[in-house]
DNA sequence: CGAGCGATTGATCATAATCAAGCGATGTGG
DNA sequence: CCACATCGCTTGATTATGATCAATCGCTCG
């Protein structure tokens, strides 16, 4: 099967089939296998490669000196962290495994000769990277604004259309490998009231969760509770006329 | 003067005549003035150009259907949205200008342009790209994690940094053309309890704000309260080795 | 002068945090 | 194989932070 980044790209344009064993030739160079809950880099280190998540979740995350901890982002398969990293000398934050997880290492020189040779790739890795903006200006506002029952629902929903672009959701479910006290971290709620709030969810029919996997009977029900639109996912096939003309 | 945008990149590189006589050049051609409170480009639009903002301050912002207003990025001098806007077929949310505004319009075009004849220039607005990014990150943070005091504390310093570096502070005062309602849609508090925060900060003298005008008579002091770590900034000189060699 | 805006204050209410305890499943070492 | 520890989840009681509602005040501007 396609690795889940050309899946992702493809929303935004069409790839050729050059274009595609090249996607499929970066991600199966340079791959590392890492347990459940270990960084993949932290704080303070140089970042030397851009990592490219092929299986299982990771996630970006920055602690405050008293210990409080917040996730900036979830990566899923497909996904990739910042195109630019090298120009940092040094991380902001950390990036931690969630489950097994299976990345890819990009190093600067792959990408600019990709970049050069596959326009089109580099095309619709900036759109990634623009979507991922997006994202994450979505969690300010959902932390910003949004009550305890709406940022559940609106996460769900994310997480939902970003799983099923890459053909990882199956019907009305997808996986959902989190604990409550990630899921609190990752809106800014206590464990305790994340707890209380997936059962108001689950009392009133709108998702089903057990076994680190996720039911949505009635995704628009759930993306009404969230006041979730899911237009900042760009996911319109934009590009689709962008076509790879062979 | 030299722009803003210039005095910014130079944290990050040398940069040679040429590439600031170009900065220069890109910052004074298709300028736009607007009044405080009005829309630079609306939620559901196409972009077609990047907007540099010269003077004045400017905000991203978005709506929740019900009313709710989440204030998402703050646009200093020398502020530059999104390099790659064009690739996106719509915005996901809107800008508007919180003063009396001058913004320098740059098309795709002139981007290429320069950025083929000065890859330096390029490179640093690359820098400037992921900065922003790492800002977006740190308000997540905040907002999931500090309280209000802290929040409001972070905020100031961030801001206080952000103007030095393009040479707006003026010794330990800065610029703070900001009403209560709109910091507390930035923060995602209410303004009756941004009211009493801000009471709070200046009774423990941490800052005196009045007139638009914000001083901190101990930035150490307020990034202590803040938990205000500036690292995210990527202020620290580092690519000052990169030479302009010439 | 009156309108409107921004800041301020007081009173009350709501949401979510914290503290504490217990439960069930899993896994491990004696 | 059992005892025990750990982890994730759950529940109850209490507390705290911040929202909401309402009113007032000073200032600017037409």
């Amino acid at each position: 099967m396609e690795p889940a980044l050309t899946r992702k790209l493809e929303h935004f344009t069409r790839l050729s089939p050059e274009d595609k064993s090249e996607l499929t030739r970066i991600a199966s160079e340079r791959v590392r296998s890492l347990p459940a809950h270990q960084d993949v880099i932290r704080e303070e280190e140089k970042p030397r490669v851009v990592n490219l998540v092929l299986e299982g979740w990771a996630c970006r995350y920055k602690h405050l000196e008293d210990g409080r901890r917040q996730i900036i982002s979830f990566f899923m398969p497909g996904d990739l962290c910042d195109l630019n990293v090298f120009i940092l000398k040094r991380m902001d934050h950390s990036i931690g495994t969630l489950t097994d997880v299976k990345i890819a290492e990009i190093s600067q020189e792959t990408l600019e000769a990709m970049g050069l040779a596959y326009p089109r790739i580099l095309q619709a890795l900036w759109w990634d990277a623009l979507v991922s903006a997006a994202i994450q200006r979505e969690w300010t506002v959902a932390l910003g604004q949004r009550n305890a029952t709406e940022r559940l629902a609106h996460l769900f929903c994310e997480i939902f259309c970003r799983l099923r672009c890459i053909g990882l959701t199956e019907g009305s479910s997808c996986p959902l490998p989190l604990t409550q006290i990630e899921l609190g971290d990752a809106t800014g709620l206590s464990f305790v009231h994340i707890n209380r709030t997936l059962q108001d969810l689950r009392r009133d029919g709108l998702i089903k969760l057990n076994r680190r996997r996720l039911v949505i009977p009635d995704l628009e029900a759930l993306m009404r509770v969230g006041l979730f639109n899911p237009n900042y996912l760009h996911l319109d096939h934009e590009g689709r006329n962008i076509d790879a003309n062979r």
